[in-house]
DNA sequence: TCCTTATGTACAA
DNA sequence: TGTACCTAAGGAC
C-alpha cells in the first residue's frame, strides 16, 4: 500500500516502536541485507525520515560512514510490525529490527540499501517537494508543471515534480478538482494547482493519520447520499481509483480507465472535461 | 495449482 | 515503449 503516506506512517511507527533507544538485533533472514545488518547489528535506532516514497532509518554510529538504511517498497514491499517474542522469520523478510519488546519485518522491497548521510542528501536533492514535510515548496512543482506540455496526470506521478503521490491520490485528487487528467501542465492555472497542492496536503495527513486512503467528501458517502455503504477493494472509499466501467458517484457516468506510463488510470469523463 | 494483479521505479533500446 | 525486479492475495480451474 505504499503512496507517500504509507512511508511517513512507516516512519513515525519505526520510530515508536524503537524509541527506548535500546540497542538492536538487525538481521536479513533473507540475505541479500546480511553484510550491512550485521554492521549495524547491536546499535540503537537513532532517528527515521521520510521523503515522498523514500523511507530513511538513522543509526547512531556516528563514527562510521554509512549511517542509513534507505527503504523504497516499490509495488510490492510490506512492513509488519509485531510484540517481542519476534516468531521465527520467514525467507522473504528482507530486514527485521527487534528488541525487547518489539519487532519490524521487511519484505519485497524495491530498496533497501546502507547510505551515507551525503548520499541520503542526494536522494532529497532529486525529488520534488512533499506534501507531507513542512518544509515543502509547491511553487518549485508549479514552476515544472506550469512549463509542461506533459499531462497534468503523467506529472502528479513524476516524483521529480511532486513526491509521494501515487496511482490512487493522483486519481482522485484530479477527481476532486474536476480535472481532465489528458490536461497539459501548462494549462493548469495557478489557482487551480494552489487547490490541487492544498487538498493534496490534507488528504494524505489524513491518510498517515488512518493509514489508508480516503478521498471522499462527507456530503458523497453512502449514508449522505441515501445509498448502501460500500467498501473499495483497497481498503479506502473514493471517488474513481479502481472503479472502471461502474457509475460515478455523483452524474452516474461510467468510469473510465486507460493505460498511461504504464500505469492505470482512472477519471470520469463526464465530472472532468477540459474547461 | 496456476494465473493475474497491485498504491513503483530503473534501465535498455 | 518494453522489461525486469521484488511479494502476496484473490480468483479461475
Amino acid at each position: 500500500m505504499p503512496e507517500g503516506h504509507t512511508i511517513h506512517r512507516l516512519a513515525k511507527d519505526y520510530a515508536a516502536a524503537f524509541a527506548t533507544g535500546a540497542p538492536l538485533r538487525v538481521t536479513s533472514p533473507q540475505g541479500k541485507f546480511s553484510d550491512a545488518a550485521a554492521l549495524l547489528d547491536h546499535t540503537p535506532l537513532h532517528t527515521t525520515d521520510a521523503h515522498g516514497k523514500h523511507l530513511f532509518l538513522g543509526f547512531s554510529n556516528g563514527f562510521r560512514d554509512a549511517d542509513w538504511i534507505h527503504i523504497h517498497l516499490g509495488l510490492f514491499g510490506k512492513v509488519t510490525f509485531g510484540p517481542a517474542p519476534a516468531p521465527p522469520p520467514t525467507d522473504t523478510v528482507r530486514l527485521r529490527l527487534a528488541d525487547g519488546t518489539a519487532y519490524v519485518d521487511l519484505r519485497g522491497p524495491t530498496t533497501c540499501a546502507l547510505i551515507t548521510d551525503p548520499e541520503k542528501q542526494a536522494i532529497h536533492d532529486r525529488l520534488g517537494p512533499d506534501p507531507l514535510r513542512p518544509d515543502a515548496d509547491p511553487a518549485a512543482a508549479y514552476r515544472r508543471i506550469s512549463r509542461s506540455r506533459t499531462t497534468i496526470a503523467a506529472l502528479l506521478m513524476d516524483q521529480k515534480v511532486i513526491a509521494g503521490v501515487g496511482n490512487v491520490y493522483r486519481a482522485e485528487v484530479l477527481f476532486r478538482h474536476r480535472i481532465d487528467p489528458y490536461r497539459p501542465g501548462r494549462d493548469i492555472t495557478p489557482a487551480e494547482w494552489d487547490a490541487l497542492w492544498t487538498d493534496l496536503v490534507g488528504l494524505m495527513h489524513e491518510g498517515v493519520r488512518h493509514n489508508r486512503i480516503d478521498t471522499v467528501r462527507p456530503e458523497h458517502t453512502p449514508e449522505a447520499m441515501g445509498r448502501p455503504p460500500r467498501v473499495d477493494d483497497h481498503g479506502g472509499e473514493v471517488y474513481v481509483y479502481r472503479r472502471a466501467h461502474q457509475p460515478c458517484h455523483l452524474c452516474g457516468e461510467q468510469i473510465r480507465t486507460a493505460g498511461l506510463a504504464a500505469r492505470n488510470l482512472f477519471w470520469c469523463p463526464s465530472c472532468q472535461r477540459r474547461p
